[in-house]
DNA sequence: GAAAGTTAGATGAAAATGCATCTATCCAGT
DNA sequence: ACTGGATAGATGCATTTTCATCTAACTTTC
């Protein structure tokens, strides 16, 4: 273990950057899906997880993983998706602690309502990025060093 | 109001990145912090604020909006914040709905604690970026874009 | 200078989040 | 097959965050 150092003054400004940027586009988001009565951000990365797992399904705990999500939140969060028929459960037949996940056809037509607000929104706050493909592999290369699961797709 | 369109893969790539980055290492520095005893990585943010105000304090107001909190949130904080004798409160003179704050010698202590934790794992986690510079510039137009003030120092 | 509108900040109630713990299963070593 | 440990997920409870609203002070307009 090597001993602790001090960060620069770029690392740092990029660091707060990183934390203001994200703070002010997410809530700016949120509060707009939230004007067109659409279920808040955070769901749409459920609902789209789980579309692009099709038939198969979803567990829990890879959600958890991939999404960051904290256990005991996910698992609420997934019972009201259920509970609003935006998703449905089945248990896992391999292992029978644990259990399934699928898109419903209502929560297929909710993740597109809310991708035509969500899309353009992206656009809208980042799309002026001269050039987001480096900034993103600058990004992809803290998470993945961080352990996590990075979708190139 | 020009029409909205799609962001492209690359945008919602550099989005995607975005929130996972931030989320992931904000969890990670807020428990090492809690496990040394100290508070959460938020209150290092006023704290710090305070410390470069210096004598003159700052206001709430202020604190709301560069660094984003909720109105209500950060009152409730700040009053934590005085409980516990990090900093210390004045009416404003000038306009009396409002009040001043200001840290105190404990409250300076405790930043300077935070720090000797919170510097280094902004290394740690930043630190291997190669151009922390240029991506550092991405965010920064986003945040202006956003209206956010930003601290060029 | 009175009325109408704004802004700073506080606060009750609701919702979201996090923490600790629990149960049920599964897996590994013996 | 049995025991000890790990893992998936649920849930009670505490804390944090948000939402809506309120009060008091300031500003603007007429």
């Amino acid at each position: 273990m090597k001993p602790s150092q001090s960060p620069s003054e770029e690392e740092t400004a990029f660091w707060v950057a990183l934390n203001l940027a994200q703070r002010s586009i997410y809530r700016s988001m949120d509060a707009v899906l939230k004007a067109e009565g659409l279920p808040p951000l955070r769901w749409y990365d459920i609902l789209w997880a789980l579309e692009r797992a099709g038939r198969c399904g979803v567990r829990p705990f890879e959600l958890e993983r991939s999404l960051l999500f904290e256990q005991s939140n996910l698992s609420r969060l997934l019972r009201r998706l259920v509970d609003e028929g935006l998703a449905k459960e089945a248990v896992f037949k391999d292992d029978r602690r644990g259990k399934v996940l699928k898109l419903t056809a209502k929560g297929r037509r909710i993740r597109e309502r809310m991708w035509k607000i969500y899309g353009p929104l992206i656009r809208a706050h980042v799309g002026p990025l001269d050039d987001a493909g480096k900034v993103t592999a600058a990004l992809r290369s803290i998470i993945v060093g961080n352990g996590i699961a990075w979708q190139e797709n």
